[in-house]
DNA sequence: CTGTTAGCGCATTCAC
DNA sequence: GTGAATGCGCTAACAG
């Protein structure tokens, strides 16, 4: 900057103000610009930001695995509406591993992000909460926190999971298995709830020995899948908790030349192609990671020593959709 | 940092010796780590970079879909490499706009990240030359730069196609159709050519009416290829550039009732349960990421007033897996 | 071992 | 309109 104003033949104060548009003779301001021009300068944004006392303009997003479409669709959308306003994304992947994500929060809380949008690893989120962030604000995504209030964004796993089954049922078919992610995951508890409600509405009560939870990729889902129906009296149907454990029963079911009706969370490109009936739970990821960076704008947006707003939950909506026969 | 200091009874600098592991005696450190503590006190890490002349630990990553499976994996194999490194990602989704990408760019610049990892969109990329950007480094992944010099990884596109081509014609094909991406983005010029040039190798030459260059989507994917098999002579199998495309032939096959031999660009999950022979090339999305990433530390190891070595090319391999029949 | 001085690049405040 | 002084939070260099 002072060699632009040396070579304006002006002061550095005039090269800021020309910057930022402010109180400049047009005349002064064009020998500015060309100086800028000439030496192809750029202002250094982290030390405006430092001066300023703002924080820095970006704001962190962790998530458990962006190899899952999921999470990079999640991504996709947090990424537009912080474009929108001008803000840059900071990525973080933790593999699941909540010391990964202690760290990483830590970092972007000392590299004064604006804010934090994560997908919570393990059980407890303490280490997560605002307070402990000294101050940054912070929005769950995908996962609600355990021992601390912060803003949520949530899929409605119970309501899919509910629907898919009831759907299944209502088909005529009184025999549902479930293939689905540990109950340790959120995710897996709330869709398996929503299993047996629907279970339940309909008078009925799963089979102990049509349930496999615990299965999280295609291979293990196949197997549990051929377990459950090479059994003496296997269900007409199956309910998987994603669509990776969806495709590992399709395999089960194809390899049997069984006419096992699926149901599973997750839409996929192939649904409709499989020829067998299948039921999707499907819904907007990136909406996901929309709605949580405007939960954090909103935070960002509130001044930091007013009396803060409780913490809100929003839940994003999913639809059901029946592919085949 | 004041505050801490004064509640431990010691200098600022004393706290900042701390903080760095410097020589301190084993006491005062005790004291001003407790005072760290009970103030929940994080070190301001933007003043410290600014303070010591470095770069912000962050390097940029700007990609054209983050929607798109191949640049989200690649965004996690940059993600796993910078983290190695100690240092953050910053993410940019172009959209395949050049003046977002420009933009973006800029900003990363200005924001002083070590070094950025672009995958270009449009056709002239001097304003992402590391000339322009005030030497800041910069990688090119997926396509080549033109119009200016620059470290590239890129896949093995030409070979790729080569490979899926040679093998159907292999296999007794005469007739091969081809779907692909426009002749305008590199991955289809490549792709094309490859289809091409083993045609050539068994002295062949494509018909035109077997050839639409166009299609990136299923729907005009299935389309393209309902057209070219409906038609008095259809191939007798078809090379596709992605697999979405893959997908749409897939589905216009299917539909025919046709016994089209099928060959792609992209693996994809399903595609051993498609029922008809297909033939796919596959590759490491995360590697490209890697290699990115190694890359752009080897540059910002250089020191910045040293003669720059020339710039690098990599090819990622490919490999061709046959599924079906 | 610890404190003081000075300055990274910029912008607010107050002079002129 | 423009410039000089001052300081954002931190640390290298030099005292003591």
């Amino acid at each position: 900057m002072r060699d632009v104003a040396a070579r304006a033949g002006v002061s550095a104060m005039t090269v800021s103000r020309v910057l930022k548009d402010g109180q400049v003779s047009t005349e002064t301001k064009e020998r500015v610009l060309a100086a800028v021009r000439e030496l192809g300068y750029r202002r250094d944004e982290v030390a405006r930001t430092l001066r300023l006392r703002r924080p820095s303009g970006m704001i962190g997003l962790v998530v458990t695995n962006l190899g899952n479409p999921f999470y990079s669709r999640l991504a996709l959308g947090a990424e537009q509406v912080a474009e929108e306003h001008g803000l840059r994304l900071v990525l973080g992947n933790t593999a699941e591993q909540v010391q990964r994500e202690r760290e990483l929060v830590e970092d972007l809380v000392a590299r004064r992000v604006d804010g934090i949008i994560v997908v919570p690893a393990g059980a407890g989120h303490r280490h997560l909460g605002s307070a402990s962030l000294g101050g940054t604000p912070v929005v769950f995504a995908s996962r609600p926190p355990s021992g601390t209030e912060a803003d949520t964004v949530l899929v409605d796993d119970f309501g899919g999971a509910y629907a898919a089954t009831s759907q299944l049922l209502a088909q005529g078919h009184q025999t549902v298995g479930f293939l689905g992610n540990p109950p340790a995951l959120f995710t897996g508890a709330e869709r398996f709830r929503g299993y047996w409600a629907a279970h339940e509405e309909h008078g009925l009560t799963p089979r102990e020995t049509w349930i496999r939870r615990g299965p999280q990729e295609i291979p293990t889902a196949e197997a549990a899948a051929l377990e459950i129906l090479g059994s003496d009296d296997p269900p007409t149907a199956l309910f998987c908790t994603n669509n990776r454990i969806t495709l590992g029963a399709y395999r089960a079911v194809r390899r049997l030349g069984a006419a096992t009706a699926l149901a599973g969370f997750d839409d996929f490109e192939m649904a409709d192609l499989l020829g067998v009936p299948v039921t999707v739970v499907s819904y907007d990821a990136e909406e996901v990671g929309r709605r949580a960076a405007r939960m954090l704008l909103d935070r960002i947006e509130q001044a930091p020593n007013t009396p803060q707003s409780p913490p809100r939950r929003t839940v994003v909506p999913i639809s059901v959709v029946c592919y085949g026969t």
